[in-house]
DNA sequence: CTGAAAGCGCTTACAG
DNA sequence: CTGAAAGCGCTTACAG
């Protein structure tokens, strides 16, 4: 049951392990015809696969790259993930995905056992807690791409949502439906992310626009399991909103149990718009508006960003914006 | 920028490399305390971090296990997914995931590579088409397990939903709400699957139970993507069914875009039950009552059964059943 | 209590 | 056109 090798093949096929090795990295330059045959016989007969371990710690180079992202939970994180996937599939590198879970103790953790298991880069959705691990990362120019949030003092390049459009679209569209009183919802008000900060400073700009004074009380910021009493809260204030923007999916899907919960039809009890195009949007009851972002681009050009930087192709360090788009259904 | 290696911490600390092996092992039953203070500070001074590549090369395990799903887009297969990787991470075990997209060929290619890159052990829900790439892990008792579909002649273990039980679930729940007219969806007829052939024979078994007798063309398989089609034909027979069961998550959404489209109110123009208890059931207008996987369950259970093959210990190579539950809702 | 040496399975510069 | 040798960064049985 032992495990057959290169010079197994080699001696199988009568050749040096080297040759073998020249051959199974297609370097025929001088190759003879009947040399290159014998070998493919032998590996055949043996059924030989080369180990891939082995190569990589000669090469050094493991051709796989890790993601680190803060939350599965998110539809734009398992989509932008798999776009990731499928940019990397075509170049032959993998792709190992860990899951931080909004933690910077498991970010941590994680950022040193891939660097560990030697991947050639790193994608990763920070935290933001771990400054120094990322400088470490940047002083011995490893390869890394930030995605979703950026650091600003860190010369290292984001991927991201123009996320004050994304909410400005949203508030320009209840409010060309004639809404005026308009709330937000975000979660996680503690770690000041930077779609969470922008997509606030968004609507609040909006609404300037429109001259429509901005109220304290419409804008919460608290964790998915409190939305709904928040919600309860608000929408029994004298002058309730009736309008919501959610500022992600798991937002939207709190509102959407709660106004079913209580008997509130949406649009006409109250209308809401969601950021983050969920999956089930266009066939819930009613079709749910929302800003989409355009996560399979962003999946890309964070895979084709680090791949470049991992083959030290030049690339400038600049950070990269992406367009929202507002798809109108039924649900303003 | 030259890598930190072994030999540098050696160095620094004035040992040799072998203690400091020992030392990064835990092996620590004869070492001087000063010694053991010495490589700390060695290490921490260097920066050291060890070379995952190297161990792995040298004691033949890479800690990290493969899971080849047939198809990502399932929530069955991501949930699953999800709780394999739970499993691994507190057994300090990595996992790589692979989509073969249904597709035998991208199966096999995944198996080589995975088997390449040295995984110890490999989850798959098969595709059925390669029965020699599984004959060949089984004669080098490499070790695998099967989830969501077995193959019988194989004697590869398999974790499995009891698949007859729950369409027969459905079925039943229909019939106490007083329809006799019941139709059934799935997909892929081409590749038959056991959980596909599985629940249309309990859905059979189920009618029959009720003395119902089965219409063969209340019965429809397809691709996803002409459930609409097909539903669009079925509802306008004679005697049309009034309700009908989704064999998956991915026929279900079919359906309700299918009703959402047409006008078709859920229940009263058509109940509604899908297997696989999708996110937004609870949620949905109506909320979906569907039959539910124990998803974590099932997950965990292939993982454990991995982790006790690859620790080589005693296991029973037999397969896994587990139940489904109704979870009833406004669908029906 | 610690070190020298061999070896995991490859790749690669170099020699011929 | 092909091979001998060194080396990637570890671990481990063995010697002392």
């Amino acid at each position: 049951m032992k495990n057959v090798t290169i010079a197994d093949v080699a001696e199988q096929a009568e050749v040096s392990k080297s040759t073998v090795s020249q051959y199974l990295n297609k370097r025929y330059d001088y190759m003879g015809e009947k040399t290159k045959q014998r070998i493919q016989d032998a590996i055949e007969k043996l059924g030989y696969q080369p180990n891939i371990v082995a190569r990589s710690l000669k090469q050094k180079s493991t051709k796989t790259i890790g993601v680190i992202v803060a939350n599965i939970l998110h539809n734009f994180t398992t989509e932008v993930t798999r776009a990731i996937e499928d940019v990397c599939h075509t170049s032959d590198f993998h792709t190992i995905i860990c899951n931080a879970d909004d933690d910077p103790v498991k970010e941590k953790h994680y950022i040193e056992m891939l660097r560990a298991k030697q991947v050639d880069g790193l994608i990763v959705f920070p935290t933001g807690d771990n400054k120094d691990l990322y400088q470490k990362m940047l002083d011995s120019s490893y390869p890394v791409v930030f995605m979703d949030r950026n650091l600003e003092e860190m010369d290292i390049p984001a991927i991201m949502l123009h996320n004050e459009k994304a909410a400005a679209l949203a508030v320009e569209h209840f409010v060309e439906k004639g809404y005026r009183r308009i709330g937000m919802i975000t979660t996680s008000i503690l770690n000041h992310t930077t779609p969470r900060k922008e997509r606030v400073e968004g609507y609040k700009k909006a609404l300037q626009k429109y001259d429509i004074p901005i109220q304290t009380d419409y804008l919460i910021s608290v964790e998915s399991q409190s939305v709904q009493a928040e919600l309860e809260e608000l929408l029994h204030l004298e002058r309730a909103p009736e309008a919501i923007l959610a500022g992600n999916d798991l937002v939207l899907i709190e509102i959407l149990k709660f106004a079913k919960l209580n008997g509130y039809r949406i649009p006409d009890d109250l209308a809401v718009i969601g950021i983050d195009d969920v999956s089930f949007a266009s066939f819930y009851v009613p079709a749910i508006t929302t800003v989409a972002q355009p996560t399979f681009k962003m999946g890309k050009a964070a895979a084709e960003m680090l791949l470049k930087k991992i083959q030290k192709q030049k690339t400038e360090n600049t950070s990269l914006r992406f367009e929202p788009t507002l798809m109108i259904r039924d649900s303003v």
